[in-house]
DNA sequence: GTCTATACGTAGATAGAC
DNA sequence: GTCTATCTACGTATAGAC
């Protein structure tokens, strides 16, 4: 999941489609985003898409399906076989915010366009965005639980750490200086400042 | 300017609109909102938006200009009279970020629509915000030069303070735990962290 | 300045041929 | 599965009465 997001989408068509979207809703937002722009930036034609998916919102959904299965994944690997909190933390920051560098453009539709999903699609992608809120907020409790880390506010923490490493999707470009590790790597070392684990 | 952001927006129509504007960009998007829903919701019929603005997008342009404004001012103020590093960052943190959560449905609307203005708007609100950048990396480096503060990346780090109070738009709720003013506290004494300025 | 009525384009989605 | 053609609704913006 980690290493192709979409590699799953099947047939080739619809993976084709589903590309094209992110692309038209990471630069002109869902509503900006006609399904014609869609199927001509998959190459093909207007009744396409219709083929594949029911309708534009459900293309969207199934986005931010994927989307949010891979950062989970992406986090929960990052985390395996850590052990000391002050190591966790860093794994997990620099696993989330190169995340975002390498998938800047998934993200940003992840991040701002999720309020035209039908509502309970909408519930069930809210749900999986608790879960990754809880992750973080679980390893800075951890730490701060075994002295590793000197915080006093754990959920504004947690928050300030997410903060962080989400934002990167909206300034990140690719033709900057920075990769997407170097700037999980600068994430990584804000956050245990952040954290009071400062070496 | 910082006290009623909208108050010198005049006549009293044009006001009513800018502000139903914003509700409705805020939680529907700029091309998820119809001129007609702008009306309806201050309260007037379909025809009178365009005796106050030229088109949508120039609506949209007038709240660029307004919310820029009144962010440029609010770090300035803050910053006035404040003279040890430290301080003022704390000072540009707390004022930042508590803005952020007062004006959390403007500041979500300049984050994620700029995208519709026209291209020479566009480029106006860039240099603006190219000035609130300008300020904060000013901030950090001052206090990198003079020892205050511990900073191996000064873009970086920068780049990580405006992160944690832009973001407050994006998580913010009103109904939430916390008022803008903890906010603020909370980020300002985050950012001396990141800074390395821990006392 | 505000209203109602309307022009004109484009949107999402479907039908039916191939 | 993909195409072209089309249905229907709604969007922005303007015209002209009050």
């Amino acid at each position: 999941m980690s290493q192709d997001m979409w590699a799953t989408v099947r047939p080739e068509a619809a993976r084709r489609l589903l590309l094209a979207a992110v692309d038209s809703f990471a630069e002109l937002g869902y509503h900006g985003t006609s399904t014609r722009h869609i199927t001509t930036g998959a190459g093909m034609s207007a009744g396409a898409l219709y083929v594949h998916y029911r309708t534009k919102a459900d293309l969207l959904f199934q986005i931010a399906l994927i989307v949010h299965d891979s950062v989970l994944a992406t986090l929960r690997e990052a985390l395996d076989g850590k052990e000391e909190p002050p190591q966790r933390v860093r794994a997990l920051m620099y696993a989330f915010s190169s995340w975002h560098a390498r998938h800047h453009e998934a993200a940003r539709v992840i991040q701002n366009e999720m309020r035209a999903l039908e509502p309970e699609h909408a519930a069930r992608i809210a749900a999986m965005r608790r879960q990754v809120r809880e992750l973080i907020l679980a390893e800075v409790s951890a730490g701060a639980a075994s002295g590793h880390f000197d915080v006093a506010d754990l959920p504004g923490t947690a928050r300030a750490l997410s903060s962080l490493a989400i934002d990167v999707c909206r300034w990140y470009r690719p033709e900057g200086p920075r990769t997407p590790d170097e700037i999980g790597a600068l994430c990584a070392h804000t956050a245990l400042r952040v954290v009071g684990a400062e070496r």
